[in-house]
DNA sequence: CTGGATCCCGTAGGATACTG
DNA sequence: CAGTATCCTACGGGATCCAG
């Protein structure tokens, strides 16, 4: 007997239970497009508003705070008038978007694929 | 002038664009899951409920059938008594299954920094 | 066994107004 | 500029019952 279609192995339970968590962790609806966001350098918070298309005041933030504090990005305030400050992501922040490239590039390829199979899909007869 | 700090180029617009579509494709709570259950073989629907921990039927078959729609997976109807339908990752699906393989990695590596920056975050002055 | 149909609830998340 | 504080709604998603 071998594996397909066995019982789940405890490694794949562990698997999944990974993915849960890491889920928890980007699977929002904006964590991903502010780490793709800032891969490039700093950017400050209006900037990330003005980059991220969309996003609102109010998701910003707490995008923000939830990934400084998974250790994701990390928040400097410069204490100037008028208020500023720089978002950018830590080296643990840079792994991170460079585990999703892959997912990024995936989507570049197949996401014609995947319109192309809905619209097949949705026509198809009942 | 160079590339950091600047105004988003189009090309990066595009890819915030595509991250939004995939996050819709994949983004949810089960779909990944049921992505990384079927990554060994056909399973038939009791047997990823019980593997997926915690899904529910509803949420099972609601995700499959987008997974199906998107043209994921692959849906197979054997006519007996009792009925016996089976769901296999198609080629598409597969490689979707491994562009999401590195996040998987890093979250096997990382989650544990991300307990510790947590903790570190939450016990910190106000 | 494999779902479809309903009901119901919590919460993610948008809009808006206000503040240091 | 960079948020915080409310308010409010839509929708994800669980529980349950029913059907082919």
């Amino acid at each position: 007997m071998n594996a397909r279609n066995s019982e789940p192995t405890p490694a794949q339970q562990q698997d999944v239970c990974r993915t849960r968590e890491v889920l928890g962790i980007v699977g929002d609806k904006w964590s991903l497009l502010v780490v793709r966001t800032l891969k490039d350098g700093p950017l400050r918070f209006t900037e990330l508003k003005r980059a991220v298309d969309g996003i609102s005041q109010r998701m910003l933030t707490v995008t923000l705070r939830s990934l400084e504090r998974d250790g994701i990005l990390s928040r400097t305030v410069h204490n100037v008038m008028p208020p500023h400050v720089s978002y950018e992501l830590t080296p643990m922040g840079r792994t991170l978007r460079d585990a999703t490239a892959p997912l990024l590039e995936w989507s570049i390829t197949h996401l014609p694929h995947i319109d192309a199979a809905r619209a097949e899909y949705d026509t198809r007869p009942a």
